[in-house]
DNA sequence: CACGTCGATGTCAGTTGCTGTCATCACAGT
DNA sequence: ACTGTGATGACAGCAACTGACATCGACGTG
């Protein structure tokens, strides 16, 4: 079997490339065979072939290697809620940006199920996830403010778009049905709508 | 001076009374004085006469002794959603019994207030913030379920109703001026309302 | 009254998450 | 060749939390 050109020597490098990389799998495939809370930072290092020292310079606790992309998420919803046309109310743009995310979500389909399973088995996790989702609303309210939205109308926009992309979500990932996280955000959005008119 | 007949005489008892009264009070008056993270496990035992161990048989870990009221103002949200008049649609219901629990909140203004200065000072207790309010949105939302509220209907209308709530909150902890919490939740109410109505 | 149960606490040892500090060594630039 | 830098390892240590067992006043029962 021929090397690649494109390949590397590991003689040449003292550690093997994305360590990073190699902890988040790691912490994935143990916590999901056996839980989050039966497995220890030491196994996930160790299974990545690092230390336990090194997971905590990569990431601020055992919590955290789980979120990683949450960073990236906002700013496409920040730059999605600034982006979206001048003529249509805040809490629209907040949807229009929250179904742009749902659609790269559905790429990754069936990692974001597995990390959402094991995040629902979890209150750690799910503390978590939400303060994640707090920031995110944060943020988009920023945004908000940006468009010359006022508060509260900015923050609520926000809160409200969250809950709805949640909602959405969750149906998304207990769904025997196909349907599409785009769709499900938009069907949510339309109901917090409805019963917001006071059906 | 005397000793009132109504008091108990120490010797009696081989504690004194109210153990876990005693860890709320010190734990409240050492986070405050030194933030949470600067203030170890020990010395909120040793400020209430305890040990470490007691503690945690008083609570789950270091961030729940905080809100060991969250159980009483979740059965007075929802027996209050579920006593709400048929006539209302769900997120007035809501609504309604959010301002009944401001009205309780604001009795205690100082103590609210001390509380939510600590917590918003640490992400962690921010975090347990968070999962507390989701476990109120949903026994809401199991409310209205019962009040035969389908679903999304009832999991927005009570995650609605929870976004209203933190945002009428934080304004009114925020406040130089003295408007009730009461009110300022329907006036966030009101502001859903408008955003929605797509204004 | 004696006795046994119970409930709240203490004591102690152990695991694990997380941090500070210093050492190592390939690599890159000069 | 010299030196700095960046990613890692090694190790010690603190604090959160848990399990197991002991203590002893209160309380009900016979």
């Amino acid at each position: 079997m021929s090397v690649s050109v494109i390949s590397y020597d590991p003689r040449m490098t003292r550690w093997e490339p994305n360590g990073r990389g190699r902890l988040e799998l790691a912490a994935l495939a143990l916590y999901g065979e056996r839980g989050f809370e039966n497995t220890t930072v030491a196994e996930i290092a160790a299974r990545a072939g690092l230390t336990e020292r090194t997971f905590f310079r990569h990431f601020a606790d055992k919590r955290e290697v789980l979120f990683s992309g949450a960073d990236a998420l906002q700013e496409l919803l920040v730059s999605n809620v600034a982006a979206a046309p001048d003529s249509i109310g805040p809490l629209d743009a907040v949807g229009a940006a929250l179904e742009a995310a749902g659609a790269l979500l559905q790429e990754r389909r069936e990692y974001a199920r597995q990390r959402a399973a094991i995040i629902a088995a979890n209150a750690e996790l799910r503390e978590r996830e939400l303060i994640k989702l707090a920031s995110l609303a944060s943020a988009i309210a920023d945004a908000l403010r940006r468009r010359g939205v006022a508060d509260p109308a900015a923050s609520l926009s926000a809160e409200a778009g969250i809950a709805v992309f949640r909602i959405g979500f969750e149906r998304w990932v207990q769904e025997t049905s196909q349907r599409d996280l785009p769709e499900l955000i938009r069907d949510s959005l339309d109901e917090l709508k409805a019963v917001t008119a006071g059906k």
